[in-house]
DNA sequence: CCTCGTGATGTCGCAAGGTGACATGGTTCA
DNA sequence: TGAACCATGTCACCTTGCGACATCACGAGG
């Protein structure tokens, strides 16, 4: 079944090395052949020449395989929060557009591919929006770490998400050949536009003291 | 098994009525009781006098009978948002504030106990995000529907549900006693503030109007 | 060189989520 | 009276995920 019969150069380990890269690289595959649906977990440990148990142990469930960049994303996002003093909601800003541009920037058609994988799956994209809602918490936290209020720390936090996702959106659709980091800078000055207050001079906001608890 | 002795009264059906209805209140009172990871589809069925088949029916799947109400409150939302006339993101906060009245108002106690079974269970997590971003996307739709650009009616909408949710989470937390249309008030001004303009020089986008699709 | 412990894997079995197909029996209308 | 209807119940089955136990290469000692 497995694969026992290797082990014939160098290493010849019991096993062939990086199983958790393979069943990565198997998942997102057979995600795009078929569907997240119709591929089975049992389907993706045979490709990748494992057990379905072993995919279990390395993975949590199913949907994780997707995801596993996921943290590598929040340590820097938190990172850049922690190392800027800039105000808090361009400080979140600031943060978004450098993993932008250090994570994102080279792996445009990848991103596309797995953006048109979890759009075709309503459970991927609930884990989607879990694994981004846990990035928004940790950057409250990094935020609330430099002495800001809970309130302050949420709503900076929130926005730049925002501001970050309808970004990212613009940037992973099919025509878009902005960088991605420009278009975080244009949007975070769109929603400027949007909060400013009523009236309408987008300039100096009357008051309205940010003081939160 | 399932509804043994009734039948003695006017209509007589050969089932209880409300079959939803019972479901519904016997998955909230299990949740309560055991938690939602240890109520069994089953477990549900049975405290409502019907078959798991049955359940699966009404509901798609097991987190969905915590999550009946949304659509309600979607509709709501939607009518308010396309009803008045104010600039999008205080069309968007009235339209919250018009919910927190006319829904949430008279329910706190209920929802804290919602909300605390939501909180324990990462799949009831997931299913609220999702909720909640698909009513985001109706609002965003209703914005458009409007005359409003995509990238403003997202921003409009993404933003008043970033108040919301942080008003939401102060005035079900314990010790509360705001209205939540006054939090939702309070919030909406401490987001302008963060949002405005950065104070003078710390971080002046390059350029870049506010100018949408 | 043998032995034992360790760790990543494979095997087995099973509870629970979820679904298709078909059986049932009140209700309604011709 | 009877047929079409429809919400339910029944049954069988697939898949997810997990606990428990068996394996076996590899490294440390004796």
């Amino acid at each position: 079944m497995s694969q026992r019969d290797i082990g014939y150069h160098r290493q010849m380990a019991r096993w062939q090395p990086d199983a958790r890269g393979r069943l990565e690289a198997a998942a997102f595959e057979l995600f795009r052949e078929r569907s997240f649906e119709q591929t089975t977990v049992a389907d993706i440990a045979a490709r990748a020449g494992v057990d379905k148990r072993t995919f279990y142990r390395l993975f949590g469930d199913k949907r994780e395989a997707l995801f596993s960049g996921s943290g590598h994303l929040e340590e820097v996002l938190v990172k850049a929060v922690a190392e800027t003093d800039a105000a808090p909601f361009e400080a979140v800003v600031a943060a978004f557009r450098r993993v932008a541009a250090e994570i994102f920037a080279d792996r445009r058609e990848l991103v596309r591919m797995r953006q048109s994988i979890i759009e075709s799956s309503p459970e991927l994209q609930e884990r989607e929006l879990r694994k981004t809602g846990a990035m928004m918490a940790a950057i409250t936290a990094a935020l609330r770490a430099k002495g800001l209020g809970e309130t302050t720390a949420t709503l900076a936090a929130e926005s730049g998400g925002t501001v970050f996702r309808v970004a990212y959106a613009r940037w992973v659709a099919p025509n878009s050949d902005a960088s991605l980091a420009d278009l975080i800078a244009e949007v975070a000055s769109e929603l400027r536009a949007i909060t400013s207050p009523p009236g309408h001079a987008v300039g100096g906001v009357p008051r309205t003291t940010g003081d939160v608890d």
